[in-house]
Formats: structure tokens, C-alpha cells, sequence
DNA sequence: CTTGAAATACTACTACG
DNA sequence: CGTAGTAGTATTTCAAG
């Protein structure tokens, strides 16, 4: 891959050339067939040469590198990340935490979650409907640090009345790809 | 990047060249200074050149080549993706589930588990302790497709006793990196 | 506005010290 | 781990649909 310069390049209105695609209300603009085959196998594998990239959705290199490029330059495209293995990598626990404030404010609400994303480990925090007001998943090394986080950080969020913790015992599925 | 060959270059023992590095009872093996900046270099963009990688943690590109292969082999690397805009590919609404199964038998587990997989949209699904069996998060396009899904898949999911639904009305934090 | 072919610049990769 | 050399890729340019 490498991300060079990426010069002027002006983000184009991007219509589908020739092909009149479904696209079935899509917020941003359409996808034609060639690229979600590439936000497919993106989302599987971006390690993958573009060369190869565009043997496999059967366009000329030039041409599939500027539509990944244009990919990421509309947004669609957020970034390309490793992904660690939370076990090698000495953050095996998972924790999902249902949180209740005192109070309904603004200021409340706001304080909490400056807070929140402070907390060590925390890989999502939610606002959401229902019995709670957030939802927050936090990866720790084993149910020692997990009660020392407890103890010490998640216990001195501000304004929380409540916090409901469950621990996770078998990771059935987390993936990062959903279907185009 | 690029991903070519990867010839059968043998996992070796990594041992820290010079510098003697503490690494707190890692699982697999222990990471040096340069081994944690790639990673966190590769959790945040994993797009750059292996070059650049190279100037960044102060190494030869070889070098940082060879570091960055071995934390593939070794599974502290999973893969390298493509993280897609969610509300840019029509999929902006996230509902978080709480599920509880009629009873709690291997069979019964086993089933719902499998089914669960099969959920369109289905990001996560863990087993968990509490009040719920399971937890899964769910992406669709609004509440309307939600509604379908929900009526369609989610409430003939087999052994399922009760399903509690909350909505995800602002994502605060949503990462895939964590400390290392 | 998009595509593909050719040419260039840079990088990944290999062998060796 | 670093240096040097080779092979292959990314990237630009350009012409054409």
C-alpha cells in the first residue's frame, strides 16, 4: 500500500461511469459492484498488493488504486489498522459494563464521558436507551486488573449512581466487517 | 505493505538484541521497546510504508520488515483491514442485545450460538455472566430495518427465553486498539 | 469521468557482512 | 542489526472510450 504523497487530487463527484447500479439509497454516493468487491476484501484483508487487489475485482492497477483512494478520501474508508490478539497481547478479559447516572443533565452526561474514554482499556462506550445510559466494553488483563480498574477508576466516574458489570466467558464473534 | 510471499522464514526466538527489555510476563513472548511502537504504529495506520515505519521507530527498513513479519507469524498480529465509515456504507444505527436463553444446557447454547453467527449485521456476540447469557451488537441501516430483523431473525432465534434491546444513541468511543 | 498501457520512482525483499 | 543490490510494486503520465 504506502501512503505517499496523494497530491491534489480533487475528491470527484464520483457517478457511476457506465453501469446504472441499484445502490439502494446510500448516504453518501453509489457503489458499483467493483467497489464494494474491493470494501470486501478490504475489510478481510488490506495487506493485500494492489496488483492484486485488482487482478481479484479484474481492473487494471491505475484504476483500482484510485478507487481505494477515493474510498478513503470520501470516508468511507476510516483507516487501515493491524488488529491485535487481545490474549497474546496480555488483554484476554472482557468486560461489558452497563452504567446509570444520578442525574439526566447535559453537564452530567458530558462529564461522564470525557471520563469515560479515559479509562484504561476501554475500547467502546455508547450512550443508550433502556435501563442504562451507557454501554461500555473494557479489555484488562485478567479479573486481578480488572478489579483494580473497578476499585479505582470505574467507581470514581463522575456521577454514576450505578455500575453493572459483565463479564464476558467466551467470545463467539467480534469482527470489524459488515455487509456491503 | 503488500503481503507477497512470506517464504518459510522460521519464527524465531526474538531475542532483544542489546537492550535488556523488563516485559511483564507477556504470554507468547516478550516485546521490546520497538516491537510495542510498531504496534501501536500499526493499530492506529497500518497504511504506511514500511519505510516510514522503519524511520519511526528508528530502525532499518529491513529490520522493522522482519520485526513486523514475526508479529504476524507469532498471531500478535490477527490481520490488517480496512475499518469502514458505518453511516457512510448505510449501516448507522448500532443496538446493543441482551439475550436469555430458556435453558442453560450445552445443546441449547451450542444451537443459539451457531444461529447467532448467521444474524445480518451481527458485529459481536459474547457469552456473559448476569443477568443475560449473551450479549450481541447489532448493526442495520435505521429503525425500521432494525424492526425487521428483530421480528424476522432475532425473535426466532432457538431457545431464546427473553431479548432486551437498547439502542445505541450516540457512540462516545469505538476503537479497535488498545494499550500495549 | 473513467479506463488501460507504458514509463518512472520508490519500495519490498534478498543476500551478505 | 545494517548495507547494498535486485525484483517488483506503486504512482504518474498520457491517450482513448
Amino acid at each position: 500500500m504506502s501512503t505517499r504523497k496523494v497530491r491534489g487530487a480533487s475528491i470527484a463527484p464520483a457517478t457511476a461511469s457506465a453501469t446504472s447500479e441499484s445502490a439502494q439509497a446510500d448516504p453518501l454516493h453509489a457503489l458499483d459492484r467493483i467497489d464494494r468487491a474491493i470494501l470486501r476484501q478490504l475489510q478481510t484483508d488490506a495487506s493485500i498488493s494492489n496488483v492484486a487487489l485488482a487482478a481479484k475485482v479484474k481492473l487494471s492497477a491505475p484504476a483500482c488504486l484510485r478507487r481505494v483512494e477515493r474510498l478513503k478520501e470520501s470516508g468511507l474508508i476510516r483507516g487501515v489498522v493491524a488488529l491485535i490478539d487481545p490474549k497474546a497481547a496480555g488483554a484476554g478479559m472482557l468486560v461489558i459494563i452497563g452504567v446509570v447516572l444520578d442525574r439526566s443533565t447535559p453537564e452530567s452526561f458530558a462529564e461522564f464521558e470525557k471520563a469515560a474514554q479515559k479509562v484504561a482499556g476501554c475500547m467502546e462506550c455508547h450512550v443508550v436507551t433502556g435501563e442504562f445510559d451507557y454501554f461500555m466494553t473494557i479489555r484488562t488483563r485478567d479479573s486481578d486488573s480488572f478489579n483494580r480498574l473497578h476499585a479505582e477508576q470505574l467507581l470514581y466516574l463522575p456521577g454514576v449512581r450505578q455500575i453493572r458489570s459483565f463479564m464476558v466467558l467466551k467470545e463467539i464473534l467480534s469482527t470489524t466487517k459488515f455487509p456491503l
